[in-house]
RNA sequence: CGGGGUAUAGUGAAACGGCUAUCACGAGUCCUUUGGGAGGAUUUAUUCUGAGUUCGAAUCUCAGUACCCCGACCA
């Protein structure tokens, strides 16, 4: 992609309505672009990055025999009245249509399943809108009221199975965060199971000190828990414990039959697991980050390479890692070397390759990753293969 | 939903109750520029909305709305 033909552009200034982290450094990279409270356009970087995250999500959920499909965001009334929960404040309603907008799926998802499933368990998601009327939206892309988010719901003929499948969630959970580059900063947390769930659910936090959560991490053994639940004492005995600020971007419950009973279908106990996929890229964002802008881990990043031409172009080495099927962007544009720099700098692409005059002179281009400071020069001749073992 | 704050061009700022609302950046057009935000020419506004005070309001008062922060809430 050319820069001078890409749809975005950076912002020198913070926004003054933005304070969090992840809003201001999305913005000023025109990754995004606010609307209102908690409402975000995704231009085309931000939706590259969508697009990598809701990839590695659907690999993760296709191994472990998760199925996609899409539902409806306009829900009627009488499914909500089933299950009583038409009166949540926090569901958007449309006056006068009896619908509402959908803020979770459990409604929707269990009469569905009950109509086409023909042998158990089955392991259904979606990557969809959701809509909720959050008393505060906030900080950036972390809390909206309107975003993006993974939910698999599994039906299984026994509470045995259920755990299985649960655990091995867990685990896809795991990887996905991995992929995401936040293996080091999530952690799995004990946490009530709030309006969907009488037992106990997991989330996964991620440390961030623009969370919203507080968790409670054991010293002795790691086991985390949510603040809501804390009782200053842990499952191996310790009373030694670490307090950190958080994001929820991830979690787990054993629904049981709250949702299929209502619903008549018997026998049948259910788990729900959420991912919020927006909330992810701003989690991202918050914890890759310095003081000049994004610092985007390889697997999501927009681009594999920022390729800058400084006094001359560098048409041959873009059509050359084009050809090769790596994801470049290539700053063509008319500007000084300084601007092209700084937004390179902002935009957080993994690796930067400069082109110019000094580096032509040695057959070369320099080379240097986002998250080092050491230069390298590379002889043109062997970019392509430098590149690829880089990916 | 309680508390606090803010609202002027696409962005960030300035303007004592008084002259044609100013500046920088961005964006558009033209020329020169290219290793850390370069220069010149030219274009770019219903001062959030509504009412009030006043000879006169971006500026003061009231109401509304939007946004930010703290708390409550939150899969």
């Amino acid at each position: 992609m050319k820069q001078s033909e890409l749809f975005t552009k950076t912002i020198k200034e913070n926004p003054k309505d933005e304070k969090s982290i992840n809003a201001q450094l999305l913005i000023r990279a025109g990754f995004i672009d606010k609307l209102g409270a908690g409402i975000y356009s995704y231009l085309p970087l931000g939706l590259m990055v969508i697009e990598n995250i809701k990839k590695i999500v659907r690999e993760e959920m296709n191994k472990i025999g998760g199925q996609e499909i899409l539902m409806p965001s306009l829900h009627p009334k009488e499914n909500w009245e089933i299950t009583g929960r038409w009166g949540v404040e926090e569901m958007y309603k449309i006056k006068d249509e009896n619908l509402g907008l959908g803020w979770t799926h459990e409604e929707i998802i269990t009469p569905l399943v009950k109509k086409y499933a023909t042998a158990f368990p089955k392991y259904i998601y979606q990557i969809q809108t959701k809509f909720r009327n959050e008393p505060r939206a906030k900080s950036g892309i972390l809390r909206c009221r309107e975003f993006l988010m993974k939910d698999l719901y599994s039906f299984h003929t026994s509470e045995d199975d259920l755990n299985d499948y649960y655990e091995k969630v867990k685990e896809a959970y795991f990887k996905i965060y991995d992929r995401c580059g936040l293996k080091e900063k999530t952690f799995l947390t004990v946490a009530s199971g709030g309006e969907f769930s009488s037992s106990i659910s997991h989330e996964f936090q991620t440390i961030t000190e623009s969370g919203e959560d507080d968790i409670y991490t054991c010293k002795n053994c790691g086991c985390s828990f949510n603040k809501e639940i804390f009782d200053s004492k842990c499952d191996c005995g310790s009373t030694e414990f670490e307090e950190k600020k958080s994001i929820e971007v991830g979690n787990i419950f054993k629904l049981g039959e709250k949702y299929s009973k209502p619903f008549n279908m018997d026998n049948i106990v259910m788990g729900c697991y959420g991912i919020g996929i927006t909330r992810v890229m701003g989690a991202i964002v918050e914890v890759f980050n310095d003081d000049v802008g994004i610092i985007w881990p390889k697997e999501v990043a927009p681009f594999n390479v920022h390729l800058l031409g400084l006094d001359t172009d560098a048409n041959e080495i873009y059509n050359d890692l084009q050809k090769n099927g790596i994801k470049v962007l290539y700053d063509d544009r008319n500007k000084s070397a300084g601007e092209k720099l700084n937004d390179c700098d902002l935009i957080g692409i993994p690796i930067r390759i400069i082109l110019s005059k000094k580096t032509l002179e040695k057959n070369c281009v320099e080379i240097k990753r986002r998250n080092e400071d050491k230069l390298e020069l590379v002889e043109i001749k062997k970019l392509i293969e430098f590149i690829k073992n880089e990916l």
